[in-house]
DNA sequence: ATAAAAGTGTACCAAAAAGGTATAGATTCG
DNA sequence: CGAATCTATACCTTTTTGGTACACTTTTAT
């Protein structure tokens, strides 16, 4: 529903890779100030989702599978929350409460809409322009304006 | 921090009242479909926000303090739900984990910049405006556009 | 007066979501 | 082989959400 503190997590440990290339649970747990197990968990959504890959053993670690400036912002939140939905009545399977009257489902027509515009906002911006340091904070908002 | 049941709720609630003057709660709780104890919780909550007044006895019940065209979508909502947040990290309390690497705040910052676009298209809709039928949806949608 | 029909206030409860932990395994590399 | 690394599953705790209960106060009709 949401974006929770996971998706933030997330967020941050995508954009470290963008920066690092390969890491470690360690060192992104430490870095990213997230609990090692529960980085782990991310990471594995992640890798399900297809936003990085990874390697096992020794000279393990994850890497981000697309190049930064093609991952977006909603891409990583919603590989973590699913999708982004600021009411529960906009996720895929929920049934809205039966209406009779059917002007009161208009508040779902304008919630559809405002959340549309969220998640076209939100992937509009990449990672890669997040991390990128020349890009000043007040054209990364002149973008999702 | 999203907009809950309870919220939605609350706006057929409002609704209701903008088009019944007075209301008592078990046709609150009929008409809006919401069990008739949580009607009254939410009632309660829109009575100290100063949305509705509520009169007790044989013939009382519940009635909007302001115009339905003074009234918005966000005021409802903030009322029963506090103020809207798409993420923890928005709300007025709330200490941000700290990053020493000032770069990935940007990602808040950019959450900000999109919760105050929620709230101020929300803030252009009124209750009068939701329950006009002679205003079509897609009228509303312009509006929030 | 009084009884019935309202709302009030507080406390409590249950289900769902969010955040996090544990553990037994499977790979990889030196 | 064995240490470092990821994997899969299951479990746990806390917070949020949705809802209920109950003893009480106010109003009005009779």
């Amino acid at each position: 529903m949401r974006i929770t503190q996971e998706a933030d997590y997330a967020l941050r440990i995508v954009s470290l890779l963008a920066q690092k290339g390969l890491a470690r649970t360690p060192e992104i747990a430490e870095s990213v100030k997230v609990p090692h197990g529960f980085a782990m968990k991310i990471l594995r959504k992640l890798v399900n989702e297809g936003i990085v890959c990874s390697r096992r053993g020794v000279n393990g670690g994850y890497e981000l599978l697309r190049s930064p400036n093609e991952l977006t912002v909603s891409d990583v939140i919603e590989s973590v929350d699913g999708e982004i939905a600021i009411s529960k009545c906009l996720s895929p399977h929920h049934n809205c409460l039966n209406n009779p009257d059917k002007s009161r489902c208009r508040y779902h027509h304008v919630f559809r809409s405002v959340n549309g515009m969220i998640k076209e906002k939100l992937s509009r911006l990449t990672i890669g322009m997040m991390v990128n340091a020349e890009i000043p904070l007040d054209e990364l908002i002149k973008i999702i304006n």
